[in-house]
RNA sequence: GUCCCGAUAGCUCAGCUGGAUAGAGCGGCCCCCUCCUAAGGGGCAGGCCGGGGGUUCGACUCCCUCUCGGGACGCCA
């Protein structure tokens, strides 16, 4: 309806450009919008307010010129001149009806476009460090980001979602050697357990089924383990060259081989968990990365070789350096540290390397806020390598505080206390969870209060939208039972029966839709696609508690029926792109 | 100190790439089930859109500046 709009508006704007009175080289934007105030019309657009200046009139005396010289078309009923010098166009109800039908045409696939025309999206997402189990946090990058990438799907795009695993580095040490040591408690060793390990009872778990499979094969006593290891910070040591001694040590008693055992133990309980975890949360990746392979099958070597070729690496004080200030960021980075290890930043640069090897058009990072700085060094790195950098978008995701009540919970992955996404699944649900994330910009600070989302009174407004789509359902049955059958033909032929304020108001509300998707993909922000389901329902709820639907005039029954059951199609399309699940009754 | 994000109703937040009288939910008060699930609906109260400049026909929206919150600034990942 809009791009009809814009086109009748196009044709008189050439037709005035002929006239001579607008200037030849002029090619205005079109701004169609849909009005606030039924008042003024369905459609309004600013277009004579724009043009005035270079026209020089004022605006409602060239509004008067566009209108006069706009092409007849049936759809529009009238067209006025408003305020300042908006034009707004009242549509013809029979062409608001239309889209009633093409609703049920379409189905489940209303709302689709080609916008995207199939373009490569890469969505990298939630890759949190495989050290311990998701929690809230990256709960919401993961709402966030599967649903970012749905919607890009949704409008033409093909997208990947991928997660990318840091099983390399020194956190995955860290963890080995946590592990190692719970086992060894395991088997009866006196241990004081570092300060800066990872003490989740997860930890234990992992090491306690090492240990019933493995028995003491991988046991040294703890004399050894802790002999001239320096001491931990509440022994007035460092904490962080306390736990390096101890990942020396871990390696050194074990040798390379066992300790890659307890190693790939941990890692693999824990990203099968992880895997398990967002599989129930609805969120799927097509590709699991792996770190390791980078440093593995030479891509980081190649990825630096590539930088030093172009000239943006140098040697200082025994490490590497990638002289990303040249290209934008605040200060040169180290790539290869002194002792001979390369930095994390090193494979993230071979992993860019990678992705644009794999040929995406466009790549998205969605990220934690407190990773912003790192967005100027990967897209110098991303020049570096001959790319252009603005092929790399970088969401980012605010955490959410969470809340117990007024108190605020605390939370650190290192002492293990922290709320995990699995916790606030079992508590409030994959669909409150995954609507309550999304709800929100994600650049905006979330308070979380688990008290009122575990709460069983439901102020969840996730339920306020699904209850929409049940009263249809209910509807329907109720019709079964009162032995009626829904005529479809019927209903569509008498559609312009619906001529009550609240049915309009629907109507309206449902041609909205694929604008409100496509916005909501194109600008990243699911929850537009949210607040608009919300006025969805809205509108359906007001309507049920003021019109019977089911009527003993079948004409008017069948045509309300087809009004509600595209109401239904559609709060199920939203819904279902956000992985929320539409009961039939609640 | 530099950078990022935020500041809108008592609370939590929207405000659709600058538009007409700033909205919703929750909380408060008042109404609506002989009627398709009241997990619903209607109404009332509640706002110097953080302060101040500027651009514009027009600013919650864009620019500058200040104030106040949150976060980031490693040879950590």
């Amino acid at each position: 309806m809009k791009q009809k709009l814009v086109t009748l508006l196009q044709q008189s704007v050439e037709a005035l450009k002929s006239e001579g009175i607008l200037e030849q080289e002029l090619s205005p934007k079109i701004n169609i919008d849909h009005t606030k105030d039924t008042r003024h019309g369905d459609f309004s657009t600013n277009l004579a307010m724009i043009l005035a200046k270079s026209a020089k009139t004022n605006p409602r005396q060239l509004a008067e010129k566009i209108i006069s010289s706009l092409p007849e078309d049936s759809t529009v009923s009238k067209v006025e001149i408003a305020g300042p010098g908006f034009i707004n166009f009242f549509i013809n109800a029979d062409a608001q009806f239309q889209i009633i039908g093409q609703i049920h045409n379409a189905g489940n696939k209303f709302g689709l476009s080609d916008i995207g025309a199939g373009k490569k999206v890469q969505v990298e997402f939630v890759s949190a460090n495989p050290t311990g189990p998701l929690h809230v946090g990256h709960g919401r990058g993961a709402a966030y980001g599967s649903a970012v990438a749905d919607l890009l799907q949704a409008i033409g795009y093909n997208v990947s979602k991928e997660y990318y695993v840091n099983d390399a580095g020194r956190q995955m040490d860290i963890l080995a050697t946590s592990i190692w040591l719970r086992y060894l408690e395991e088997c009866g060793e006196l241990i004081t357990f570092p300060s800066n390990g990872y003490r989740g009872e997860y930890i234990r778990e992992i090491a306690f089924s090492i240990h019933k499979k493995a028995g003491n094969e991988y046991r040294h006593p703890s004399e050894l383990v802790i002999e001239h290891i320096p001491d931990d910070e509440p022994q007035g040591g460092d904490k962080e060259i306390h736990i390096d001694a101890l990942i020396d040590r871990a390696k050194t008693l074990l040798g390379s081989s066992l300790y890659h055992d307890i190693f790939q133990a941990g890692l693999s309980v824990i990203l099968g968990d992880i895997k398990q975890d967002l599989e129930e949360f609805g969120v799927t990746f097509q590709e699991w990365f792996s770190e390791r392979t980078l440093m593995e099958d030479g891509s980081v070597k190649e990825a630096l070789k590539r930088l030093d070729k172009e000239g943006y690496l140098y040697q200082k004080e025994g490490a590497t350096w990638f002289s990303s200030s040249k290209l934008g960021d605040e200060k040169d980075r180290v790539v290869v540290r002194d002792n001979g290890q390369s930095t994390y930043f090193a494979s993230d640069i071979a992993y860019h390397m990678n992705k644009l090897d794999r040929g995406f058009d466009q790549i998205i990072n969605i990220w934690g806020a407190d990773h912003h700085g790192y967005i100027p060094r990967v897209k110098a790195a991303m020049q570096a390598l001959g790319a252009d950098d603005s092929k790399l978008n970088v969401l980012l995701v605010q955490f959410a505080v969470l809340y117990r009540g007024k108190e605020k919970v605390p939370m650190s992955t290192r002492s293990g206390e922290f709320v995990t996404l699995r916790q606030l699944r079992s508590e409030v649900g994959k669909d409150a969870a995954r609507f309550f994330y999304v709800m929100r910009k994600s650049e905006q600070h979330m308070d979380f209060d688990l008290k009122l989302a575990t709460s069983k009174t439901n102020e969840n407004p996730v339920f306020y939208v699904q209850y929409a789509h049940a009263r249809v359902c209910s509807v329907l049955r109720q019709l079964d039972e009162k032995g009626w059958k829904r005529d479809l033909l019927l209903g569509m032929e008498n559609l312009n029966l619906l001529t009550e304020d609240h049915e309009t108001a629907l109507i309206t509300t449902l041609s909205k839709y694929p604008g409100a998707l496509e916005r909501a993909a194109l600008q990243y922000e699911p929850h537009q696609l949210i607040h608009y389901l919300r006025e969805l329902a809205n509108n359906f709820h007001t309507y049920y508690n003021a019109h019977q639907f089911l009527t003993d005039d079948a004409t008017l029954r069948n045509a309300r029926l087809n009004l509600i059951c595209a109401a239904k199609q559609i709060l199920a399309n939203g819904l279902t792109l956000l992985n929320i699940n539409t009961p039939e009754s609640m």
